[in-house]
DNA sequence: TATATTTTTTAGATTTGTCTAAAAATAAAT
DNA sequence: ATTTATTTTTAGACAAATCTAAAAAATATA
């Protein structure tokens, strides 16, 4: 079945809202879309018709398993264009969600499978949230900060916890990107400090709060 | 100034129908679109107020300066796109158009310039048509099929002419793709037939009408 | 030139998604 | 338990894009 751009961003804010309370309410959603009540509840029974939504007047609604389906499929191409956009492209992460958000209604499956492989069955986004395989499954991935990863040790950036200007610049400065492999050659006391080696380029050393904001895959 | 989906589609047909003839009309571009004569009308008169189109009623139409931008720059995005989705995702020519249909709507601006510099500033796309550059200047390509390019040389491979997926198949079978650098080694008189290398690959022949099919680059 | 045909435009209705203002239900406070 | 405040829903209107049926203009034909 296919649903409207309007749709698809009801149903994925809806999903969204839902991760952190069960039921979700109106006022909330309104503001998530930057839009009125009165328009949510519109859209809140067309979504029930279409068997997407549980909906009870006045009590709140969920998504249905259905619902859910359609949720996660957009929240995985949203994701996959965002990795895309950032490794790809050369992006950075602060740029990106506002040009995926258009993206990811583009939803050919054909294209969404063969950009996934194109970028290699990423797991993360470059905001460190996790993107949902063609069935569904999100994965439970097992991040580590880089300030606790074992010396000798060589790992693949997966994300970056702080999104300040300021802490790209200095990893840019680094060549740390997603998807960089780095070796933790040494890890110094006094300061928490690390030496670490970038990819091919020379051995440089990072302050302990710049390693406890780079998430590295783990498994 | 940003257009809705809706408008773009209607300002590109008209474009591609001006290629053709000099003055447009509502029941050809209603054939474009999929659409009734009434709902043509009624979307130039709005194209119109917006200064993107020269209307007189009933006597036809032809997009202004103004719309002639517009319409390259949508142009520019579909093929861009288009050559992405077959050099970089695989896919197939036959495949491309429909979901470039949607892609080129994504109008963010740095999206398309580094979209541009990631596929190193293709000029043809995969159907052997001109990508405009990024001030809507449209490059005159010289291409050459491989039939006409002199023994010896060494080519990269722009289009194909004949867009069937009896050629595709065996254009698969030699690994010869959008991009691809071709070697011509020898050409045999007797039936027009040429033995090539193709990238890395074991030299092998192919007949003439496939090299009249196949389209390099040339200057 | 008068008549018939085709093309284009108007008139009025419909669908999707939005809004404001007012009413109804729920929740909080006295 | 009332009153007050908040949340949610309804009613009615509106803009964008579409459609059908009918009218008007332009073309073609006799
Ligand atoms: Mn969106
Ligand atoms: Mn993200
Ligand atoms: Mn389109
Ligand atoms: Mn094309």
């Amino acid at each position: 079945m296919n649903f409207s751009i309007t749709e698809e961003n009801y149903i994925k804010n809806i999903y969204h809202l839902q991760q952190q309370s069960e039921l979700v309410n109106t006022n909330s959603l309104a503001y998530e879309l930057h839009t009125k009540p009165a328009s949510v509840t519109d859209m809140l029974k067309k979504l029930q018709i279409k068997n997407l939504l549980d909906y009870e007047k006045y009590k709140g609604f969920r998504l249905t398993n259905k619902g859910n389906k359609v949720a996660i499929n957009i929240v995985r191409r949203h994701r996959l264009w965002e990795f895309f956009l950032v490794t790809k492209l050369g992006f950075e992460w602060d740029k990106v969600h506002s040009i995926a958000e258009e993206l990811e209604h583009v939803s050919n499956q054909e294209l969404i499978q063969k950009l996934d492989r194109f970028l290699n069955h990423p797991q993360i986004d470059p905001h460190g949230d996790p993107i949902p395989d063609g069935n569904g499954k999100i994965p439970i991935i097992h991040q580590l900060s880089i300030a606790d990863v074992a010396e000798k040790k060589k790992v693949m950036v997966s994300s970056v916890a702080n999104q300040s200007p300021a802490i790209l610049e200095l990893l840019n400065h680094y060549h740390i990107n997603i998807g960089t492999e780095i070796k933790i050659n040494q890890r110094f006391s006094f300061d928490g400090s690390i030496e670490i080696k970038v990819g091919k380029y020379a051995a440089c050393t990072i302050s302990e709060l710049v390693a406890k904001n780079i998430f590295v895959y783990h498994d």
